[in-house]
DNA sequence: TAGATTGTTAATCGATTAACAATC
DNA sequence: TAGATTGTTAATCGATTAACAATC
């Protein structure tokens, strides 16, 4: 144990961590004790070396022949990322995707608890949604403050999205999650996530291109497996 | 010109032209002709020599002294990324994460068309939304067929999704757009793309830990751009 | 011409994969 | 003990960055 080292650790296990959590937890249902790399290997198509240095990444320690104990891993990995302490977040622009996110239950279980929406909607503010109410967008900068909130999650659209993030730090926000897609402008000491979904349909539609022209029309003889 | 090599293209750069393309779009608006790997870097703080390579791989020449003529840049990218030929989509969940993709209107420019939508909740089939009429999750696979569609949304719950991409998958389709938190198993030949917001989330809050720890409780002074 | 910018090759960096020793 | 699995070091691979030549 001892002080954290702070070297970083890479953005893919970052990003793989989870996958592996989501996994432990269906094992930790089914009654099973104890996981080996090759295993979560197997099952999530990856190398269990990999998996081992991502588990050495989080800290977490096994035993040679028996593997990690379950329990531990999982706690280990939510440990690691942060998710046992909750962090108060506000979310802004209660569209259809805002709405989507709110409706994610499990954020919590993961750190992330929304608790104040806002929305710069005349229509919208006072209503409710998810049992929360919708605050005016002139709100937020005092009540991140008063609340000391380090997380916003943005959901406006595009052109509303740098006043808003501006809101946000005014209100000492120092993490952005953007589903907005519009490159953001904040200082270096805050961190923006871009949830970019054209950025993301590049990378599949030029991935069905590569596999159309390896395998191209299959109408007639369908994979199986 | 002429065949097109079959080297496949790094995913950080397909991830990146979209950015480019974007940003291209605005300069374009502003009357702007050309643009070198400078200007852009300098906007969207990246290496211009990245940039460069970028766009060499998406088989786009400039000149030397000049940069690159904006509509010929912005036309390599779409017509690289596959988004000139529009692709018919299915997608399959009208939840609220359903809905906000629906209202991306955008997609169409990047190559994407949702002509069909999906759910095997009664009360919503026959209802329209976004001008689409909600077809029963049981005429999928021949109207897939039958259309040829090669692109699936699923926006379904998690414990649905997996069902759903079974049924794509007999329909004929090749790509799978995932937003739901589950382990899809597909036949190889069939790509899968996550959009597992856990996982982005993991990244942030680590990343937000981390900035904490070199710059922690900042409520007083708060940093100005 | 001089200088900015592309094009291209080489160097660096970081992540993945392989090899193998340690261990229960 | 034998064998599976972790732990750890080395090799490989790929992407980024640097260097520099070509060119308009």
């Amino acid at each position: 144990m001892g002080v954290e080292s702070s070297k970083t650790v890479p953005e893919p296990t970052l990003r793989r961590l989870p996958l592996y959590h989501r996994y432990l937890l269906q094992l930790d249902k089914l009654g099973r004790e104890n996981v080996s790399c090759t295993d979560i290997g197997l099952e999530l198509k990856l190398d269990p070396t990999q998996i081992r240095k991502d588990f050495e990444a989080a800290g977490i320690e096994g035993r040679p022949r028996v593997g990690y104990v379950l329990t531990h891993l999982i706690d280990g990995i939510e440990r690691f990322l942060g998710w046992k302490n909750v962090q108060e977040t506000f979310l802004v622009g209660v569209g259809s995707m805002g709405a989507a996110l709110l409706g994610y239950k499990k954020f919590e279980r993961c750190g992330l608890n929304i608790v104040a929406v806002f929305d710069n909607d005349a229509a919208k503010v006072g209503q409710k949604i998810h049992h929360k109410e919708i605050l005016p967008l002139d709100r937020l900068v005092a009540l991140a403050r008063q609340m000391g909130i380090l997380i916003g999650i943005i959901t406006v659209p595009a052109p509303a999205a740098q006043a808003v993030a501006d809101l946000m730090i005014q209100g000492g926000i120092r993490a952005i999650w953007n589903f907005a897609p519009v490159q953001l402008r904040v200082p270096e000491s805050t961190i923006v996530l871009n949830e970019d979904l054209y950025c993301s349909l590049a990378f599949l539609s030029q991935k069905l291109a590569g596999v159309l022209r390896t395998t191209p029309s299959q109408s007639a003889a369908i994979p199986r497996f």
